[in-house]
DNA sequence: TTGTATGCGTTATCAT
DNA sequence: ATGATAACGCATACAA
């Protein structure tokens, strides 16, 4: 009968009121509407199948409900549990996840900040930390203003190098936690799997391993490292270099679980017991860190929690100063670590 | 010095054209402008940082660039795996994910395609299986209604009882292959671990157990099946309960992985050994499936490529009939299943 | 090829 | 409390 969707208008005349009533009582804030009137659009509404149409609502309030998502691995365990926590308070608000994939490159996040700005996002939350990239930072230092001149509210979960509000985990306290924790079983020849160069938590956790072997009196040593990207199979290649290069060593510690999971798949398959002839620890305590075995000691980052933090501070004013939480982090001590076999 | 945002007029003005040149050479889509204005254009918008307004634009052409996604359990392994599918055919074309998490409750479900249909998303993918529920079926009908005939395309993943394009993976297929595999191995009494009954994934699944039960002349009796709701803690409930019910059962099928591995960390806390005491077979193949140890026996569902298809057919034209695409999945049998000890 | 003018569906600012 | 009406920023049919 009628020609396209039913508009709020066809509402109104269905109703016998104006336009303005109708929005005031469909989609107002405020309810300066006589109780009659309201039922009578309601009504209509109902009858009408109604669906407002979000796109001239963000238009008029140069704003829309949605809350943009940037993260550096979408599906991977580490994003999935902080976006679990994001989606809880999202759900309870009427928002919606507009979610984007950078994969850890630099101009794509740039870009999907921009393209947040032009959604009017109401918030915006980068999860993943910061970039080492100069080029990258600057860009991002003027895309993000833009977002936020526009009237958006950012958060950022991790340390980067933007002034703005920020939840981060305590990275460096956790690299010593857990680097301290094999020290004080006795290992001295450690093997590190190192994250992405180009994260800042890649190096925050690095730091904090170094300030407690150096606290030992135990060196790094070069050969002793190696940088993953976070992935299993990264930490499954990292393992076997590890090993090659030093059949002596007592333990290996993966700066993230998925790699350390991947150092016990090449554990396993060469036939080293652990903790009994390796230890193993990772970093996140992502779920499946309880579902290997044995059991992986690591440290606990309160991902969901992470982002119920950095949703709540987006969705709270600005404040005048760039406001940064720290967030504690905890070693968390299982099966797969134990004392090494031979006196380190 | 201006006032709001830079619009497109600012940059016509800028550079000079009109409203409508700007429009053409910025988001047209045919490009009929001539070199010159089309440079002067494009300087003038990265002089002044044009961005685009989303919400106008789709405003304009009464259609989004997003694409709405509904899934049941936002950041389980199972749905992490087709969003990372969906998302690699997306950031491809421009287009963006709105990722609604229904949490299997029928109500929000239907609400949320209302709320694509509100955004006008140019595409809709209820990603995971339809649910027995008639109110749910009937609401949803008129609200998936309401979406296309506004001219959205929908598709859906999994058996749904809906007229819609649909992507559906074999899941009676599975269910037959894995029961099979087990009832080859010996396996008599085998206790069953179902998921939600709601789902139509569960039913099919459980119907594919129950044909190979029956061709084997095996009984499926109802103290061997316990159904969880496909997390990994409702995997260890039931096993529990599975093993107090009959401690003689030589193998657990748990119908997906996430219960299966729950079912897992039961049984190594019981001291119970996979597969020799005990065989242990899961469902869907989720990237944890081999990280547990034992390996676990479970059906490959390509879960990836699930998404893939789906968005790909969304981005289609509709065809008159719906269209639907069967999936074939695929035993993989690993290490948790084995002969049970003694002659079942 | 380029410009003019209208419509997209709401919100919000005015009057009344 | 309610009703006109002007934005909101863009796309596009139509005119030039």
């Amino acid at each position: 009968m009628n020609k396209g969707p039913v508009t709020l208008m066809d509402v109104a005349k269905h109703a016998g009121v104006s336009l303005a009533t109708a929005s005031r009582v469909i989609n107002g804030s405020e309810r300066r509407v006589s109780g009659p009137l309201r039922d009578q659009v309601m009504v209509a509404a109902r009858h009408l199948h109604y669906v407002r149409n979000a796109n001239a609502q963000a238009l008029a309030r140069s704003r829309s409900s949605i809350v943009g998502i940037i993260v550096h691995d979408l599906g991977g365990p580490y994003f999935s549990q902080i976006l679990r926590g994001i989606e809880s308070v999202t759900e309870n608000q009427g928002r919606s996840m507009l979610i984007c994939n950078s994969h850890r490159d630099p101009i794509r996040e740039v870009e999907y900040v921009t393209l947040m700005q032009a959604h009017r996002a109401s918030a915006l939350i980068m999860a993943g930390s910061g970039l080492h990239d100069v080029d990258y930072n600057e860009q991002m230092l003027e895309s993000l203003d833009g977002f936020t001149s526009s009237g958006g509210r950012a958060v950022v979960i991790g340390r980067h190098l933007l002034p703005c509000d920020a939840i981060v985990p305590d990275n460096v306290a956790g690299g010593r936690a857990i680097a301290q924790h094999l020290l004080d079983l006795g290992h001295r020849r450690i093997g590190v799997i190192g994250g992405p160069p180009i994260l800042t938590s890649s190096h925050d956790r690095l730091d904090g391993v170094r300030e407690a072997f150096a606290k030992a009196g135990v060196v790094l040593e070069p050969h002793h490292l190696i940088d993953g990207d976070f992935t299993r199979d990264s930490g499954k290649v990292a393992a076997i270099a590890l090993l090659d290069r030093d059949p002596t060593i007592t333990a290996i510690l993966a700066l993230n679980d998925e790699m350390a999971i991947g150092a016990l798949v090449v554990l396993r398959e060469r036939g080293l017991s652990v903790p009994r002839q390796m230890s193993l620890a990772g970093f996140d305590d992502i779920p499946a860190s309880t579902d290997v075995t044995p059991t992986l000691t690591t440290v606990h980052v309160p991902l969901r929690d992470l982002g119920v933090r950095a949703i709540s501070l987006a969705l709270r004013d600005a404040t005048p100063d760039p406001l940064v939480e720290a967030i504690p982090v905890e070693l968390r001590v299982r099966e797969s670590t134990g004392r090494p076999r031979s006196g380190g």
